[in-house]
DNA sequence: TACCATAAA
DNA sequence: TACTTTTATGGTA
DNA sequence: GAGCAAAGC
DNA sequence: TACTGCTTTGCTC
């Protein structure tokens, strides 16, 4: 802890050495000094092709950052910061008015789930530093998390720095039986609540505190003493008045504790002020470091660097920054909307290239055809020995058959035109899904048979880290039956009963160079990003397959407000952000100010008038003429 | 002309004065002081309710304007104005780079073009002030337009200004033939060029001045010569490096003259420093309007307030106001690129609503069938006895069949819900087209009768103003047989062979309030907008109908490269101006200065690198391992 | 649409 | 010796 | 996709 | 007494 290896003092910078650290980080059941210890994992690297390649990444990003700073120097050149400074500051006196502090939101986490999953099993682990993974941990006991260990760390990584530390493989289909059970739980509380990933779930206990006349900690904690009864898992959780503050106060009195920010916003502004800004869900390790060169950390800092921001608001976000800082965030609680998984896939390392193609192949195959799923487009992923990372994809204006075959082709020829390759890890997916266990619109008289497992919930799996476990249970590949290479078309059925003649694949791979560096602005998460699962449709687990969990992200909401203007947007998120850049270009920010002054609250109304009636043509008449 | 009219000034504002004169009030042959002029106008429109709609919209831009300059002023608060100034003089440096002077385009443009052919018909008219039109004039001699009068301009009011103006009726036939020869003249001078609109149309005579070893003013001579010959028509020419200056030279000399910009640039520059913002196509009254606002009249002028334009990109469109300044334009030459027709549509006015809609039903049946085109979305357009202007739109998935019957019933479902309305024109437009004459896709063995008139060339048609003049040809509707409301689907034809049961019209008709205002910022013209005609596939007038002529607009090229960053993207103008707002925003500018200065010229490469190797991977490795 | 980067569990 | 898997989103060409 | 403003002939 | 008809484009929601 003293200052006493100058001699070799491994000539990593500062960033470099974070960098290896990984994503996970933050985590919770960390020591707070990780100096030591990372200076462990850069050792232990060293000179892999894996630490080239965090060093080509460190130095891009550093670029990227000079680049930014330039910027910056440019825009703020002779400026004079104040006028800027007073217009954020109207722009942040609208967004405070629409602070919202009425709902009870809760976010619940299981605490270090799937080890815990498994000292249920082996109670003979408890106490002792342990984890779950392959070649890489999926999590750690908090003992292990103590000597450094946390998800996502090579495994050989961990072991020096915990030398004693038990490695265990992973049971999905008791993490899944688990997670289904707790959700459960969670969902006697808020029978809307979102499932934001395997472990975790939001709830909006409002309604639940009211009828049972409980207040919010007691409510919460009968909610953990529940999961405990009945399941033996602890778990931690927040209560804020929105999912971001709520999930950040989940982390706090981790594990098996929870923690209740007071609903007023002189606390709130004090909870955020000294939060890091990495502990906000959204910004990642990247966005810490752009932030940083700013001279933000905190998200305090956010309103002393607001100017900066201001003029920066292409790379940063302003809004979201700004809403950060004071500790607004969206509180809509509610499962997901739109019944819509998005991708479906599958991976392999260590590869033979087409042997190991054919098999995720195989792989995705059966996860198709056990989810129910088919897609229009297919899209092959593959890491080199640099560990660089490369897609190529191919759509299709008929839905892709699940074959094994039938990928297998598709995936051969997106790859032949790249070889030879050296390659660490090959993958397919196949996005533009469709759920073929829907209830059919009522179309064709249409497959009798359905693929197999007609159970209507969806089960998508879990990540998994297995690297070639090979516990599958031996594909007796039977009874499905599907056509030649596609399935048939369902949409826009409509026209001629043959085959259309033109049928000479009209279909495109493009080869985009790579671009240099995109520098996309910080947005907010719709919600907790990651493999989540969403209720009460969904499953995250694999039923069957021992392969872990797959994502769903949440508030996919058809209207919300724009922060800004007020004004009741019918969009989902990108139009929104669309909106909100126009705001800004038009400094709305203003009028809404003046606005806010003579109509406080509630901006949204004349939609009523609009209805049925040439709005435009009633409403000018009767205000103008 | 001495200011001797103190008592009645008559209260209007200067730009009330000026927006009554109407939009064409820059048109050649004009007297130069139109003060008095535009206090006739006014007095003559005044109290009406036209005049009233012009008072609206003329202060609903003074609005518009006040925000604007609040805006500029907040943004220019006490910020140094010199390091933005640089900046934007960096990046006129590389639109200068990006000069080309190498091809001679020629803007070709009949004079006075209604009226000079009715002058063929009728030599009487020579020397005399005459105009074509109805109610309002489509055009009129240049005698006529010593006296003020203009195309748009009111009939009542050209008389006013000039008691012995003979009004003649339009005789689209006419002109629609000696369009057809004139053009025919310009495509022996250079067979790609582009047809602007039924009179002009922009050509590169490089290739023929090089082939014949004439220069540019002879071939230009020659070209007007040669078209008086054989039409005794007149047609003034602008020779300049690209298509914006060469429109504007034609204006020039004209009537019957011809004007060469020298290619240098000092010369375009000095030419540009006193012309008229409003010159410029793509800036009409209102934009002329909005520059003025901040100073900016001439296009010298933009240079001055550079930093102001800087700021304000979002509004003004900094690149193309630069390049103007510069007098930097496309000068590509090339007939419409997509076959793509984007709408056909049929107005009347002095309606009786229903009775009216009936009759422009039958116009636009008419106009459909003769041309072929089919269409997937149809809109109701009406103007309010206030001259507001509305829209009613309803799309479909099928093609819309062009029974006037069809057409009739989807307008008075859009109608319907708005009446009862007082109307003073009401118009029907079919947009999504579809060619019926192409050859299609070989599909369905489909119908051997086509609907009418196989010619393979499209006939769109003239705009005209005959108001109720009814002189179509008693449509004896007899022999086309269409489906009940709908053409067959013929695209995406895959799938069952009898229809699809979930056909519930899953049609959308929306009603948006009238948004505000939004500050559109400048953007060049494709090509010279306005109903233009595309050569050779293509003209511009109806064969048999007495209406005047369609639009179609140029440059509609593939790729093209970004005036700022060099690189030559595939993508359309939509992708083009964002990409240009991406390269603003990253201040690409810099780097592209000093890229220019390794690689002076020419920043496209690296794409035939790309073909068929994964780029990405293979250039990585190459520069990096 | 294709590809990349970022984020998350 | 050795550094995951799965899903989602947003931005650009 | 729907609606509107702007521009041009 | 009386102020066009037609087409395209770009932008917001
Ligand atoms: N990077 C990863 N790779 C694979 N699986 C992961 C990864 N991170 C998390 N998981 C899996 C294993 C975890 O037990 C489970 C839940 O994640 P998470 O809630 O973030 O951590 P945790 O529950 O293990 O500990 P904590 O107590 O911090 O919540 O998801
Ligand atoms: N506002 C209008 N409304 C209807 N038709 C118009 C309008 N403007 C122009 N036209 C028609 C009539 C014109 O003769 C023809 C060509 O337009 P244009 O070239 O702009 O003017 P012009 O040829 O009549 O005179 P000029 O000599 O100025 O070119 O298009
Ligand atoms: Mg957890
Ligand atoms: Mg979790
Ligand atoms: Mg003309
Ligand atoms: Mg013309």
């Amino acid at each position: 802890m003293e200052p006493e290896n100058p001699p070799e003092p491994s000539q990593d910078s500062v960033s470099l050495l974070k960098r290896l650290a990984g994503p996970s980080s933050t985590k919770a059941g960390l020591t707070h000094d990780q100096t030591a210890i990372n200076r462990i994992i850069a050792e232990a690297s060293k000179g892999s092709k894996f630490y080239e390649n965090e060093k080509r990444k460190d130095k891009e990003l550093s670029e990227r950052i000079a680049k930014i700073l330039k910027q910056r120097d440019e825009a703020l050149q002779g400026v004079d910061i104040r006028p800027i400074e007073r217009n954020t500051d109207h722009l942040l006196e609208e967004l405070e008015s629409q602070r919202d502090l009425s709902q009870i939101v809760v976010h619940v986490d299981m605490d270090a789930f799937y080890c815990s999953v498994e000292l249920l099993d082996d109670p003979s682990l408890q106490g002792k530093p342990f984890a779950v993974g392959g070649g890489v941990l999926s999590t750690a006991s908090y003992e292990a998390r103590k000597f450094g260990a946390r998800s996502g760390m090579a495994t050989f990584v961990a072991k020096k720095l915990c030398p004693d530390l038990i490695l265990l493989k992973s049971n999905f289909e008791r993490y899944s039986e688990m997670s289904d059970k707790v959700m459960d739980i969670f969902e006697r509380y808020d029978p809307t609540m979102l499932a934001a990933g395997c472990d975790e779930g939001y709830l909006n206990i409002t309604k639940y505190c009211e009828e049972h006349m409980v207040d919010a900690d007691t409510c919460v904690q009968e909610i953990r003493d529940t999961v405990f009864r009945e399941t033996s898992l602890t778990v931690s959780a927040g209560i804020a008045p929105n999912k971001m503050l709520a999930k950040i106060c989940s982390d706090k009195n981790k594990p098996n504790g929870q923690y209740h920010l007071p609903f007023d916003r002189a606390s709130i502004k004090a909870f955020m002020h000294d939060l890091s800004i990495r502990k906000v869900p959204g910004v990642g390790r990247v966005n810490e470091r752009l932030l940083e060169a700013l001279g933000i950390k905190t998200c305090g800092d956010i309103f002393k660097h607001r100017a900066t921001l201001q003029l920066m608001d292409k790379q940063f976000g302003l809004v979201f920054l700004l809403r950060t800082y004071l500790g607004i965030a969206s509180n809509v609680v509610q499962p997901i909307q739109r019944e819509e998984k998005k991708s479906i896939g599958a991976e392999s390392n260590k590869t033979q290239i087409l042997r190991k193609l054919e098999e995720v192949a195989g792989e995705l195959e059966d996860d198709m055809v056990r989810g129910g799923w088919t897609g229009k487009t297919v899209t092959l992923k593959f890491k080199l020995d640099t560990f660089q990372v490369f897609t190529r994809a191919k759509s299709f204006d008929r839905w892709v058959s699940s074959k094994k075959e039938d990928l297998f082709a598709i995936g051969k020829e997106l790859l032949l035109p790249e070889l030879p390759l050296t390659l660490r890890l090959i993958g397919l997916r196949v996005t533009k899904l469709k759920d073929l266990h829907a209830p059919e619109p009522l179309g064709g008289i249409k497959r009798f048979f359905e693929p197999a497992n007609s159970s209507p919930r969806k089960r998508p799996r879990l990540a998994s880290n297995t690297e070639d476990c090979n516990d599958e249970e031996h594909d007796t590949g039977e009874d499905h039956e599907s056509m030649p290479g596609f399935y048939e078309e369902e949409e826009n059925a409509e026209g001629r009963g043959f085959d259309a003649p033109d049928n000479e694949e009209q279909i495109h791979i493009s080869h985009d160079s790579n671009p240099p560096h995109h520098e996309r602005r910080i947005r907010p998460p719709v919600s907790a990003p990651g493999p989540s699962r969403s209720r009460p449709s969904d499953s995250p687990f694999s039923a069957t397959t021992s392969k872990p969990m797959s994502a769903r992200q949440g508030d996919r909401v058809r209207h919300q407000d724009c922060p800004i203007c007020g004004k009741l947007l019918e969009t989902d998120n990108k139009g929104l952000n669309a909106h909100i850049d126009f705001c800004l270009s038009r400094n709305v920010i203003m009028e809404a100010q003046t606005d806010a002054q003579s109509t406080p609250k509630n901006p949204k109304k004349s939609k009523d008038l609009v209805l049925s009636w040439p709005s435009s043509v009633k409403g000018k008449r009767k205000q103008k003429g």
